[in-house]
DNA sequence: AAATATATTGTAACGATTACAACTTTTATA
DNA sequence: TATAAAAGTTGTAATCGTTACAATATATTT
């Protein structure tokens, strides 16, 4: 996804595409680290120096309320966000940290108990231990 | 569940039974309104009304750990407490807030991407309209 | 070019949670 | 039963992520 197309995408979310908004967007896609707001100013500070911290939240806020981005509550204590907005799970490593996305097959998940409710938003979090440090723990 | 019970399983889990956790635990039981601390020492300081908010924390902090209750946070900025500790989900209605549960089907969840990951904890957090609410905006 | 709307900034406030030290109650030991 | 040790509880202060708000800068419209 390359500049151009970001900011067709945020026009097509109805999100004027400023320069902080289309910078905040790319590091979402490219990066696909799930990053706390703090996490991501600091890692865009250093390429935009004037950058603030309240811009981020209220980016961060304006990519969700537009549907553009989504939100990320596995952990209490940080929200985390995604551009991914198709349907997918996240993992959460318990030693590392690092969030990870794997597929979902949603519509198996039986909801019986939930015939009646108009579900808008699905989200789908599991922890444990990643393949990598499992491995240290073997040693 | 009455108290003895509720005494037996807090010993199962290698917690002491003291009074207020066994109040603690109780409400977490008969209510399943998934409290927050907040709202467990708003229900419980009439009751006890030495009990201070730091014992709730400190308790559902506890429980969590020993694994006799579970954390919940659907929702960004307000972290939850569930006794039910069986497999199942949570659905949050937008409108009115109140958090349902609901049964699940975790099994046929593909996760095809995660068959080397060691799965600990799972969370399945739905988010919508309840019945009652979308009864309330047709009207 | 002036007026208006929108975006961005920095500081201060807020609220949930935790740290910590003092105090109380319970349990173990003599 | 008396005493010591351990565990539980409390209240206050600190922390940290997030938001409110007013001021400033930038972009858009007339």
């Amino acid at each position: 996804m390359d500049i151009k197309e970001i900011e067709g995408f945020l026009k097509f979310n109805k999100i004027k595409p400023s320069h902080h908004r289309l910078k905040i967007y790319e590091y979402l896609v490219k990066s696909k680290n799930h990053p706390t707001a703090d996490l991501l100013y600091r890692e865009l500070v250093n390429e935009i120096p004037t950058l603030s911290k309240t811009t981020v939240y209220n980016t961060l806020n304006l990519f969700v309320e537009k549907g553009a981005a989504q939100l990320i509550t596995i952990d209490e204590s940080e929200n985390r966000y995604d551009a991914d907005m198709s349907i997918h799970g996240h993992f959460k490593c318990k030693d590392c940290g690092k969030v990870f996305d794997f597929p979902l097959n949603f519509a198996a998940i039986d909801m019986g108990g939930l015939q009646n409710f108009q579900v808008e938003e699905n989200h789908i979090y599991l922890k444990g231990l990643c393949n990598e440090c499992q491995a240290h723990k073997k040693k």
